[in-house]
DNA sequence: ATGGTAATGAGAACCGTTATCGTTCTCGGT
DNA sequence: ACCGAGAACGATAACGGTTCTCATTACCAT
């Protein structure tokens, strides 16, 4: 991960979102991070650093950066979100059932499928949601 | 709906559940419900029914009919998860972001684009989760 | 410096869900 | 029909993740 601070602060101005250090601590966790992790992980990552953010803050970041598309939610845990730092282009996720690693599937060639389905009932596609569970190549 | 108590009696000892009056209600309310529903809603409405069934019944019996596979789970709202019955077969979901109308999409074809997508990064999917929301005929 | 706005931290509140526990129901064996 | 064991149930407390409140602090333009 050679992402510097540099980028994550112009990454943050790019979305409209400013780039207070707080939320640069939140970033740059979050680009530490290989897999998605939860509010709670972050937070006390956050905290085995000495960074004092609060834990309304780091709720506050994450769902500010998710609101401008900075980075994903997933839902795969019961009931608890995960957040991740992805790509921009649209994309799906590989979730591994067992060490829950994810990998992003780059091209999402399901617009046709999508749109026929969605056309057959009478209905507008205007978003889509796909994730395959499965293990990865270690876990199998 | 043409379903009657007996059928869904029968629906839930083949599906290796009890049929207890209150898992009869809420199977029953399930069936008479189009869109899927929240706990505490369906308990709601089962209570002015002038049942008696409390709360804590309703999420037992939900979480074992999805647990034996007799209903489907959906969490497109925030956190909060939704039920409805739904056919046996394996098939994803067209939710309405207007007025939250769901209908079952037969027919899923993507197995072979599933396993090539898990494929390519080494994994073996198990399983699959497609969500499409858009506009339904009315909502356009 | 000064005033105004946005961000932050600590902790309370919220809310969907689950656990607890005493009571009631169910059903097979008698 | 009666009985006893185990399952199911209802009321309510507890839980856990998230959001809200509010007093304080940081930032920025004047
Ligand atoms: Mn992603
Ligand atoms: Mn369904
Ligand atoms: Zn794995
Ligand atoms: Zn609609």
């Amino acid at each position: 991960m050679t992402t510097t601070r540099q980028d994550l602060s112009e990454l943050l101005e790019r979305s409209g979102v400013r780039a207070t250090p707080r939320r640069l601590e939140v970033l740059e966790e979050l680009a530490r991070e290989s897999d998605d992790v939860t509010a709670q992980q972050l937070w006390s990552r956050l905290r085995e650093r000495d960074s004092r953010a609060g834990l309304a803050t780091v709720y506050r970041t994450l769902a500010l950066l998710s609101e401008k598309g900075v980075i994903d939610v997933l839902s795969h845990h019961g009931g608890e979100q995960c957040y991740r730092l992805c790509g921009d282009a649209h994309h799906h996720h590989l979730l591994c059932e067992k060490c829950h690693r994810v990998v992003e599937i780059q091209e999402c060639g399901l617009d046709d499928w999508v749109a026929a389905a969605a056309n057959e009932h009478g209905f507008v596609a205007t978003e889509h949601r796909v994730e395959i569970v499965g293990l990865c190549a270690d876990c199998r």
